[in-house]
DNA sequence: CCGGCCATTGATACCGAGTATCATTAACGG
DNA sequence: CCGTTAATGATACTCGGTATCAATGGCCGG
């Protein structure tokens, strides 16, 4: 598991090295605690999680992680904003099921909702550019082990 | 126009004197500030036409008019979070086009995400219990009429 | 019509998620 | 090893929103 955090860690400065950034001090430190999470998180999470790096730094890895697509923002059912380490498979445009119980979130590929949408906006003459789409609920462990009142 | 505005005026006023709220002098105003609006808006927009009212006071109107259904959020493309009038019509669960050219917003019920949702997640055993989307791109007006290069 | 209960108000302060600024530091390429 | 230039971190600011709490005023029952 840690080999798997390093290796991770490494891989995500390498993306940033590749899009021309530096590798420093504070943002190998950011980059690892984000390597370490297994689920999203909040911006204000790992900056806690991070002492003596600078507010700014934070955001400013948050974002380059995300502009590079290492990390996606997930919006919660609560309408807190999350990040999210992206599965190195689904890089590009996807979706989440996203457990309102366990927080665990499961990537959404095989739906074809973009044309789904176009054929409905064709009728009106709007010409998508994009969405964001979000899908909440319980994922199977969750739904199979409910809350059980005590 | 002006009568259009206030009897939608009244007619949120009474939305939420149904809910059990008082019919006050702020509240009244918040209520005409956003009557007036032919546009999804942002909370802080709206606090700037209302000078000498609280800023706890125009959120929490915002926050009531959202539970009684009669305004719904809308998330912008560039995440910017605004507030939109719900037509009488459209005050169940509903998506909308947004135009991000000219920030016209389009109702959309006639597209079954859910359908399609249920039936991705029942392969992986997920339950949904709810979804998010927002829909970009341009109106047909928008489309017809490109910005020209000056 | 009046009095009281209690919802509402608005000032203030706080929070979370960012961004802007800017002097200082340090990475890295030559 | 040195200079350019990116990055840092402190500070302050914005925007959206909530918590607190004393003061106000709507409304209901008498």
């Amino acid at each position: 598991m840690r080999n798997r955090n390093y290796a991770l860690a490494d891989q995500l400065l390498e993306t940033l090295e590749e899009q021309g950034h530096r590798d420093t001090e504070p943002r190998r430190k950011v980059v690892a605690a984000i390597a370490r999470k297994n689920r999203h998180f909040t911006a204000e999470e790992l900056r806690g999680e991070l002492p003596g790096i600078g507010r700014a730094t934070v955001y400013r890895s948050l974002k380059l992680l995300v502009q590079a697509g290492a990390l996606c923002r997930v919006m919660l059912a609560d309408g807190a904003l999350h990040y999210q380490l992206n599965d190195s498979a689904h890089q590009g445009h996807h979706h989440h099921l996203l457990c309102v119980h366990c927080g665990e979130s499961e990537d959404l590929q095989g739906c074809d909702i973009e044309g789904q949408l176009h054929s409905v906006a064709a009728a009106r003459q709007f010409q998508i550019t994009g969405h964001w789409l979000e899908v909440y609920g319980q994922c199977y462990d969750c739904a199979e082990r409910p809350v059980v009142p005590a």
